[in-house]
DNA sequence: CACCAGATTAAACACTCGTTCAACCGCCCG
DNA sequence: CGGGCGGTTGAACGAGTGTTTAATCTGGTG
C-alpha cells in the first residue's frame, strides 16, 4: 500500500496541485494547529496563498476538505486493522505508517479544537465500541453491564480523552519523527493499569456500587438492553 | 466566602484595577479560548488595551498571572472539598459555585491548549490520586496494584482527559449558564459505567491479564510499592 | 501651591491574517 | 495559427493582532 489516493488525484507519478496542497496543509495543521497561516501551507506546497482559495474558495473550506480526507483514510484504514473497539489501536498502528503519521496528528488536533470532524469520528469509535463490546458479551467474555450504551460512550470517552490530553502535555511539540515512538511509550505505560482494572477491577467491595444502585434506579432493564443490540441509541 | 481576592486586592469594597482586568481576562480566555484579543478583554474590564500591557507587561504576563491566580484559587479551595483523587469531583463542585465557574472553564481550555498551567495541574491531581489510592489500599477498600504509580496516572489521565474531551464536544458553545447542568450531566452519565467497572471489571477471565504479564515481566516488586506507601499519603 | 509618580487614554506602528484582483503563462481546441 | 480558459502568480486591501509612545489626568507629598 504506497499509494493513497484514488485513482483521480495523481497522475503519473505526481500529484495534482490540488491533492498536493491538501496534503501539505493536513501536515502543517497537524503541526503548528489550525492557526497556521495559508502562506505557511502554500510555501509547503510550493505555491501561493491565492491558488488554494482559488482551489478551496477559503481556508474553511482547506479545512473541509482536510476533514473529509482524513476520515476518507480513516474508514478506509479501519477494515484493515484489528481495533480495540475504541479506536486507540488503530490510531496506534496508523501513527506507525509514516504516510498516515501526518493524519493521526491532525485528528488529534481536530479534536483539541473540538469541530465536527471530531464529533463524527467519537460517534464512529463509539459506535464499533458497542459492536465490539456486544460481540465481546455474545462471545462470553465481557461481563454485561447494566447499561451498555452509558458504558460504550464511557469507554469512548476515557480511552480517547487520555489519548489526547497525554499528547497536549508530552507531544506538544508534535515533532513527526518522535511521534510513532511516543505512542508506542503512551500504550505502554497504559497497558498494565488498564488491563489491572479491566480484569480485577479497582474496588475490594460492592458497597459503592450497591449504594449508588439503591439511590438511583435509573438503568435501562436488560430486556432494552438485548433490543438495542441492531439499531443505535438517540 | 464571598470574596475572591486577598488582602491586598479590594479597596473599600471596588477591586482593583489590575484585578478586575485578570479576572476579566480569565472569563474572557474561558469563553473565547486563548486567541482573544486584548482590545475585547480591556472592554470587559472597562479600560483600553495599553493599560493592560502597562500592569501586565504583555498578554503573556496577563496569562501567566491568570494562570499564577486560578492555581493559587484551586488550592485554596482544594483543603475545603471532598475529593475523589481525580479532580473530577473537585471542578464539578468549583463549576457549581458562580465565581468559580469562570476559573473552571479557564482551566480547561487552559489543559486544550496544554501550557505549563495544566501540566502543573496534571501532577497534583496524580499526586492527589497517589495519596487517595494509597489511603484507599491500607484501609483495604482498594486493590493493590502491580505498579501503582502506572496505575495512578493512568486513571487521573483517564478521568481528567474523558472530562476535557466531553466538554470539548458538548460545550464548545461554552456558555457560561449551562455550564454547572452540564458538568452535573457528565457525571450522571458516567458514574455508573464508573462504579460498575471499578467494582466488577470488564473482562469475564484473567486470561489476558495473564498472557501480559508473561511477555512483560517489568511492573515494580510489591516491596517497591510497599516503600513508596510513606512519602505521599497525608 | 508646586511638583512628581503613577494610572489611564487615544493614536500610531508594525505586523499577520484571509481574501480579492488584475495580470500572466501554457495548454488544448477550433 | 488564433483564441480562449483554467492554473498560477504577485501585489494589494482591510481587518485584525500585540505593542509602543506621547499626552492627559489624578492624587499624594514636600
Amino acid at each position: 500500500m504506497t499509494s493513497l489516493g484514488g485513482a483521480s488525484e495523481e497522475r503519473g507519478g505526481e500529484l495534482a496541485t490540488a491533492s498536493r496542497i491538501r496534503d501539505a496543509a493536513i501536515a502543517r495543521f497537524g503541526r503548528d494547529g489550525f492557526r497556521a497561516g495559508l502562506r505557511t501551507i502554500a510555501a509547503d506546497a510550493g505555491v501561493t496563498a491565492g491558488l488554494i482559495v482559488h482551489h478551496f474558495g477559503s481556508k474553511d473550506g482547506l479545512r473541509r476538505a482536510c476533514d473529509e480526507r482524513v476520515l476518507e483514510i480513516m474508514r478506509r484504514e479501519k477494515k484493515k486493522a484489528l481495533t480495540d473497539g475504541t479506536g486507540t489501536m488503530l490510531l496506534a498502528q496508523m501513527a506507525q505508517v509514516e504516510q498516515f503519521a501526518p493524519m493521526v496528528l491532525y485528528l488529534l488536533r481536530s479534536m483539541q479544537a473540538g469541530g465536527e470532524l471530531a464529533a463524527e469520528l467519537i460517534e464512529h469509535m463509539i459506535s464499533d465500541a458497542e459492536a465490539y463490546l456486544s460481540a465481546g458479551e455474545a462471545a462470553g467474555v465481557v461481563r454485561p453491564s447494566r447499561d451498555r450504551a452509558a458504558r460504550t460512550r464511557y469507554l469512548a470517552y476515557q480511552a480517547t480523552g487520555s489519548m489526547l490530553l497525554w499528547f497536549t502535555l508530552h507531544g506538544g511539540d508534535a515533532e513527526p519523527e518522535k511521534f510513532p515512538a511516543l505512542f508506542r511509550q503512551y500504550m505502554d505505560e497504559l497497558a498494565l493499569p488498564a488491563l489491572e482494572l479491566f480484569t480485577e477491577g479497582l474496588l475490594v467491595d460492592r458497597s459503592m456500587l450497591d449504594e449508588y444502585l439503591m439511590y438511583v434506579p435509573d438503568p435501562p432493564s436488560a430486556a432494552s438492553n438485548a433490543a438495542d443490540q441492531d439499531g443505535t441509541a438517540s
